[in-house]
RNA sequence: GUGCCUGUAGCUCAGCGGAUAGAGCGCUUGCCUACGGAGCAAGAUGUCGGGGGUUCGAAUCCCUCCAGGCACGCCA
């Protein structure tokens, strides 16, 4: 298109003018064409002529392409494209050549990304929230790799600090009570039942022998056997951490302390009992109860609505801190794109940790952050609601249990971050035509089904004319190599759903098609099953690639 | 109260400043002796939360109001 419209400056046909950004996209209504564009009307005022006669010396000058069929002007000034049907049939060679890799893009070769997400803390089980967060950041880290990244999953964790020396007073209590002593959960303790379970797996370990020990030990065992239970919850998702980043490295290696010394050079840092802006009420209250002075990020001078606590008046950082330095430490480490999925609930605290890092001169937006909602989760219409502290949340492995990896992997998937997911456990447990999992599912099990009768048939489709494919499978490739612009799509808008999309618009193509389009039937030649034979071929790769995007299984049977 | 997110068909949700706003489910009426019926065909369904504004053009951008969610700790 620009090249077009440059094409049509040099000879004079259209005046000289800034070229404006050109978007070819798939109109609403697929009537109308395969691609379109309204650039002549956005020209208009460039070009001071009618966008139709603009659209029609843009078509003159158009280069030749030969994926492209004819271009027209039509409405107010759009230009619609054909893709060749030739050219489309084609591609079903092209297709089965890329197989696992079809649609692969080079945007990000030679590239590193790091995907941060799960990040959930040892103190119970993963629960609905937390995977969306899984699923989420798994799927984007999918989408980078196939537009070319090399990509990095990692997993930050704290192991230290007063939560989990609760969840280590928890099991100590859980402990002694499976040891028929009646020994009270610490207030403010978790309360789950897993620790239950945690405390049960330790006597059958040791025994009694640990019957007079501190919290520590109980602590670390916890912290094992629940990080087992993370990890095994993940893998049952297809999901794979490269790195655990203990936040502990971070004071080992003195980085917390550093990052709080630059910020102290470049002036963010100051040590009072109260923040700046702080009220006459509130420094009232500080003076009275004798508060000693804490170290105060300057966060409003970037923005922020009031300052923030790095360093407690007892000397202990914040959790702030160390997570400024974690992300200094990302952005030190090289990376070409920083991506973070983190839940609604810390929201907030994400903008601090920005504002941190401009403070310390890095360029925040090198770091891209999807912050997705929140996961309610309705049993009978009934919402359940809790914390992991009360221990009354379902752990996803029970969800799992009920409804399916793929089916909690599509659901958490198919809906954007920006939105809250209602996860109805009835709806979800229904396997019936409610759920679109198994519609997608069952267009590669068709296709499978296929070439189970082939083989029985001892029929190949090796040497098919594939110029004999007619209307609907043409319709269906037109479909399906729109996954690259899917895939760029997703990439740009950081919004991996819209694979799900895809790939449910995809297989409602897929399965009408099937109907009218048999490979074994009387009225249908030999030469035409051949073709269609080669085609579902090709379907097949495309069903296989869109499931395993969004990290799903392809099944040939259900 | 302040910040962020959301409000689109009966329900759950897509919708990238462009043409007649879409899908799934549900609903209505049909179809099936064929590669898996977890199927197929046809149909009905909308004050895009309300009101202003910007634009040749707004569900989309801006302002405002209403409603819901999340966050606003020297917790993590």
């Amino acid at each position: 298109m620009h090249e077009a419209i440059e094409h049509a400056q040099a000879a004079g046909d259209l005046p000289l003018f800034e070229i404006p950004e050109v978007r070819v996209q798939p109109p609403n209504n697929p009537g109308f064409a395969d691609y379109a564009t309204p650039v002549a009307m956005q020209l208009g005022r460039l070009a001071r002529k009618p966008p139709a006669e603009i659209a029609a010396i843009i078509v003159r000058h158009l280069p030749d392409a030969p994926f492209a069929g004819a271009a027209e002007v039509a409405g107010p000034g759009f230009i619609n494209f054909r893709l060749s049907d030739d050219w489309l049939k084609q591609q079903v060679e092209t297709i089965i050549a890329e197989g696992d890799d079809l649609c692969a893009l080079q945007i990000g070769a030679g590239k590193r990304a790091q995907v941060e997400f799960v990040s959930a803390n040892p103190t119970g089980p993963l629960h609905i929230g937390r995977t969306r967060g899984a699923v989420i950041g798994d799927s984007i880290a999918r989408v980078l790799e196939a537009v070319g990244y090399r990509v990095e999953r990692e997993y930050y964790f704290n192991n230290a600090g007063r939560q989990m020396e609760m969840l280590g007073r928890s099991l100590r209590a859980r402990y002694l009570q499976a040891l028929g002593q009646d020994a009270p959960l610490p207030e403010e303790g978790y309360a789950g039942e897993y620790l239950a379970e945690v405390a049960a797996r330790l006597v059958a370990e040791v025994g009694d022998a640990w019957r007079e020990a501190d919290w520590p030990p109980f602590k670390e065992f916890a912290e094992k056997v629940i990080f087992e239970w993370i990890r095994a919850s993940l893998l049952r998702l297809g999901v794979r951490h490269d790195v655990f980043f203990n936040e502990n490295s971070l004071y080992e290696d003195g980085s917390v302390w550093r990052t709080l010394e630059a910020l102290r050079q470049r002036g963010y840092i100051y040590d009072a009992p109260v923040w700046e802006g702080a009220s006459e009420a509130e420094r009232a209250q500080a003076a009275a109860s004798g508060a000693a002075n804490a170290a105060w990020f300057r966060s409003t001078a970037l923005g922020d609505e009031k300052d923030r606590v790095l360093v407690k008046a007892s000397g202990e950082p914040t959790y702030t801190l160390p997570d400024i330095a974690y992300h200094v430490n990302k952005m030190e480490r090289g990376f070409d794109l920083l991506v973070n999925v983190l839940g609604a609930d810390h929201g907030t605290q994400y903008k601090v940790v920005q504002r941190g890092l401009q403070a310390l001169g890095y360029d925040p937006s090198r770091l891209h952050v999807i912050i997705h909602q929140m996961v309610r989760i309705y049993r009978g219409g009934a919402l359940i609601k809790g914390s992991t502290r009360a221990g009354d949340v379902i752990p996803v492995d029970a969800v799992i249990d009920e409804v399916g990896a793929d089916s909690v992997r599509y659901f958490l998937l198919a809906r954007s971050a920006n939105t809250d997911v209602e996860f109805d456990l009835d709806l979800a447990v229904a396997q019936n035509n409610e759920n679109p999992v198994y519609y997608i599912q069952n267009a590669h099990v068709r296709c499978a089904g296929i070439f189970r009768m082939a083989e029985q048939r001892g029929f190949s489709d090796a040497g098919a004319d594939l110029s004999l494919l007619g209307e609907p499978e043409t319709t269906f490739l037109r479909q399906a190599l729109r996954l690259g612009e899917t895939l760029i799509y997703a990439l740009e808008e950081m919004a991996p759903h819209q694979i799900a999309f895809f790939a449910l618009e995809t297989a409602r193509l897929f399965h009408p098609m099937y109907d009218n389009v048999r490979v074994f039937h009387s009225e249908v030649p030999e030469d035409v099953a051949r073709a269609r034979l080669r085609f579902y071929r090709a379907a097949k790769v495309v069903f296989k690639r869109l499931l395993t995007l969004m990290g799903m299984s392809a099944p040939d049977v259900m």
